[in-house]
DNA sequence: TGTACATCAGTGAACGCGCGTTCACTGATGTAC
DNA sequence: TGTACATCAGTGAACGCGCGTTCACTGATGTAC
């Protein structure tokens, strides 16, 4: 625990302000919803608050910070919903892991795409989401991802291909996050690794954003499954 | 050429309202780079046209229409680099026009991140594009797609594989699709191509929407060329 | 070739709207003695 | 336990801003005879 945090509210002054901002995070959540990340303002969230627009500024500090606390919030309940998912697959199981995963990723980004989309879309114009508070939240994806990577190399249960061989400056990469994480598994591991890291969001994307075009598809879950399926097949988790 | 459209402006009043359109295309397309579709604003590129902003209703019925006319703009521009792209490689080389559509897809999400957005980013809320024009433009890249691997498995290029095998409703759909564009291929290889297409752009996302996090690599361009080697070896184009 | 009329580009004012942010203030809640 | 002071939530007015869209208009360009 943070020294400049609360444990638990303890006056009802603390309470009543640890309610409004709980009150202002889920109010902004169903603004960006309606209206997406521009369509965003304090002076809507503070209507909806029943409260004088002004009176919001003693909550958060600009716009920005409100963008910023969402995305905070965006970045956790996925990576919660992501861990958890993994977590309820036997330990060794390493292919079903991975697409528990996918499958998290999936189900969250149908149920709030408009989130999703603040998260993994196209980038808000003029607003910079500051790393320190981001990129911790903003990386449990990742990190379950590799995870069950590298827990599946260390098993053995991972078939590394040989081709396509990695170029010299990315294997120096991998090397460096593999020791930054400590991770054994080799380069032609890890870039397969980052290969269905970016093609899931590609293909959540796809779906959620509509990109497949109306009436292609009768079931895209379907779809997904497959894509999953050969997401797998290429990372070398076996069956 | 339809009726409605003129061929070669005749009058000097219809050259320059041509030359005007052009001028509003290209304020437009540099608003959307600084300011996001959302700060896409009429009265704006009025102001960059040098007219007064009610002048500019004589060229575009709407905000949303100017929208209109960037999104197809985009989808053109892209389906014609990437076409060029697919021409310039040797008709029976069908890994090497692959690679040549996501190098071409890659490099102008590169130069034109803020299109890129518009095309392929989160929906604008609020906004729809037209089917009726956009539709063909914006299936251009899919259309290549599909062609190069419907000549690739007529050439006996492509070793299809058996599993993953798709789901039965999938299947239905890759008859449709096939049936509609006339296409011999199977579902099994329809689905590869759909993999590819959904990952190839999520791996472009991911680069121009600087998802893969500060400091992780020194050169994205190796990632993106390990990438598409591994797409290729997914689709079963061989080297 | 010249004239009368129709078409069209662009003006300027106006409508009603919502936004972020600041500031001096009131009144309630919390705390130290 | 009671009082004096400090803290804090919320008010209301104001600032200056930009937006989309409509409308009656002027003056130039195009066209039919």
């Amino acid at each position: 625990m943070t020294s400049g945090e609360q444990a638990t509210p303890r006056t009802p002054r603390e309470r009543a302000r640890a309610q409004t901002m709980a009150d202002i995070t889920r109010i902004g959540r169903a603004h960006l919803i309606e209206h997406g990340a521009d369509g965003l303002s304090l002076r809507a969230v503070a209507r909806d608050l029943g409260v004088v627009s002004s009176a919001v500024y003693r909550y958060v500090r600009s716009r920005d910070e409100l963008l910023t606390m969402l995305v905070v919030d965006g970045y956790n309940e996925l990576g919660e919903a992501v861990e958890q998912a993994v977590r309820t697959v036997p330990d060794t199981d390493f292919a079903g892991q991975f697409r528990a995963l996918g499958w998290a990723v999936r189900d969250w980004a149908r149920r709030e795409p408009a989130r999703y989309g603040l998260l993994f879309g196209t980038p808000v114009p003029g607003y910079q989401a500051p790393a320190e508070q981001t990129t911790g939240p903003g990386t449990r994806v990742i990190v379950a991802l590799i995870g069950i990577i590298e827990r599946a190399y260390r098993a053995g249960s991972i078939s590394p291909r040989e081709a396509p061989t990695p170029a010299t400056g990315l294997v120096a990469d991998c090397a460096r996050i593999a020791d930054e994480f400590g991770l054994s598994a080799p380069a032609t591991v890890l870039t397969r690794g980052m290969f269905a890291w970016a093609s899931l969001f590609g293909i959540v994307t796809f779906e959620v954003f509509d990109q497949y075009g109306p009436g292609t598809l009768t079931d895209p879950t379907e779809l997904f499954a497959h894509h999953l399926d050969v997401l797998v097949e290429t990372m070398g988790l076996g069956g």
